[in-house]
DNA sequence: AGACTTTAGCGAAACGATTAGCTATCGGGG
DNA sequence: CCCCGATAGCTAATCGTTTCGCTAAAGTCT
């Protein structure tokens, strides 16, 4: 591979100059202009990556760390993120932290050492796991969840909003039996939701029982199974709202293995979508999240940390959901419309 | 951000003995030893990946550059290839080509620029499209697809096995009257998978009529248009192979948009799978692809590539699909079942 | 014409690690 | 007692860029 070296021997000029032509930097008259060009066409001169970055102290990489590749709402992420990073003249980076909070660990030390100029992150575990300095020195936007206490810029939404309007929209259809299938505690979205639903509730004087209010992991499989225990009873909730659309599925499945039907015995509302909705039947009632939004916009603020030195202050930018109506939800038998 | 020049003044040594800490490189008396690894936990060193790159002339980056990021098949494999990157420890770079030949080519270079050791690359164009000289220096291997005339390692499935597995299973429903919606003629895959059908009704003397063989991208709007076309005429098929996942949801749609069922009154069967299968209905019938054998293959050979220097032989590695029955066939009516 | 400003282009010092080759130091054998 | 080999650790070159500061030639003003 030739070198900047090698390029400037053939044209008979410094490596500054080739260095002020391959970048801009400086005025170059055009008859050594063009001797460097064909130079370096000759020689297919590339520069080392790895020089440069070690000089400019930069990677043009930025990190997106997602709490779960095998979920499609993440999947959906990575792919808006892709195409942005590369808009905004960077690579993109990808890791997986799997929900799991050691791996996400692990991967903030990959991240520090690859050198990336920012990160996007979908935190995964509890506010207090987090050291202070394994998010110095490198621009940090936080996605879909929020760290209490950090002082990263984040990009959420407004969760209280999603679980309140799903579960307002089955209060509308007559139920008032009303269940929920919910995430981690500790996962700020997962609380915002079901905070929502309580508070859409307490509104009509109402409140969840005990029973009816389950949280697992955000999988299909816990869903599956703390939906089987929870219908079961004879004293099962009319409807259920679900925090994600994963668990939906999971859900679902548990009702249908249950011989029970969807909308015609219990309804289903859910907060955040899957890929291949089209073909999905019933299709969910659900409150979207404008993901190709929220995630431009954490590139934006991301971009705008990394190239501006400026220390503006921290910035929480907060997305509405949308009420999507769909075929999962009837009006309570017997009750009014 | 410390330098090994801080560590060696801190713990009184030459940075060649950081060095050797570091990487175990040398042998290191125990006194000296703990003085440095005291000093880099102090002064919370982390050594500079891209002096590192620059030095070794590595970047412990492995490009992935998929088709399209937005179809849940390859959304699959980036899930597969991140941890199978992760555990050979390397990083992801991620790519989306858009199926589109130009996109690719900008990859390509940037692929090369950043350095990276190895890529896993889903192709996108036309053997004629590519120069050997993108494929120089680094260590490549096609996924899914293949380049004819390439040099380098593939993993693939066998698309003709496919197509003829999918329409076999057809024709023993009793099908005659067989269409297709496929995707590019100039990919393998399409290619492969319309000669499997073809393959499989020529063997029983019969071949599929000129309108019911269409192709177009493999995109979901692609194929609704294409199966609302090929289904309105009186003479429409009595089943349909699609050749992609994505195709078939969109092939669905377009069936129920004309007022079809889809087991009753056309059968589909399709290659490839989809995300959210669990909840589609009816749910697919379809031959399937191990997708996260097919990528951990893809990704061995690659770090075997990137670690040996051994030229070894071009490999080759073709994997055999599966059928999965799932309820979106049916016997054709009055007839042998 | 002399003094002063501008400017195209060059030389060499960084950036922060790795590593080949060298220098002491120590112990043991002749 | 001297020499030799082994070895822990150091010195300095190197990777390929970018960029600061400099030189010399050319232009401008009085």
């Amino acid at each position: 591979m030739a070198t900047i070296k090698d390029v400037a021997r053939k044209a008979g000029v410094s490596t500054a100059t080739v260095s002020a032509v391959m970048n801009d930097t400086a005025f170059v008259s055009s008859e050594l202009r063009v001797r460097v060009v064909t130079a370096i066409r000759e020689l297919r001169y590339e520069p080392s990556q790895a020089a440069r970055n070690l000089r400019r102290n930069r990677s043009q990489l930025i990190a997106l760390a997602v709490a779960d590749l095998s979920n499609p709402f993440y999947a959906r992420i990575v792919w808006s993120a892709e195409a942005a990073v590369a808009a905004w003249g960077y690579s993109l980076v990808l890791f997986n932290s799997d929900e799991k909070p050691d791996t996400e660990r692990r991967i903030l030390s990959r991240i520090r050492t690859l050198g990336c100029d920012g990160m996007v992150l979908v935190p995964v575990g509890a506010a207090n796991q987090y050291q202070q300095h394994e998010f110095e020195g490198i621009a940090t936007v936080l996605l879909g969840r929020s760290i209490e206490g950090n002082s990263a810029d984040t990009v959420t939404i407004d969760n209280h909003a999603a679980g309140r309007q799903a579960v307002d929209y089955l209060l509308d259809l007559g139920h008032r039996r009303i269940g929920s299938v919910t995430g981690p505690m500790q996962l700020s979205t997962s609380k915002g939701r079901l905070d929502g639903m309580i508070d859409a509730m307490a509104a009509r004087g109402l409140a969840p029982q005990p029973g009816h209010v389950r949280s697992g992991e955000f999988r299909e499989e816990a869903a599956y199974s703390v939906a089987r225990d929870m219908m079961g009873s004879p004293d099962r909730p009319t409807a259920i709202y679900v925090a994600n659309g994963v668990m939906a599925i999971g859900v679902m499945r548990a009702i249908a293995d249950l011989g029970l039907r969807c909308p015609q015995d219990v309804s289903i509302a859910s907060t955040d979508t899957v890929a291949g909705a089209g073909g999905l039947k019933p299709r969910l009632t659900r409150t979207e999240h404008p993901i190709a939004d929220m995630t431009n916009e954490a590139l934006r603020l991301l971009v705008d940390r990394i190239e501006e030195r400026g220390a503006e202050p921290v910035r929480n930018i907060i997305f509405q959901p949308a009420l999507i109506v769909g075929e999962s939800c009837m009006p309570l038998r017997g009750d009014a419309g």
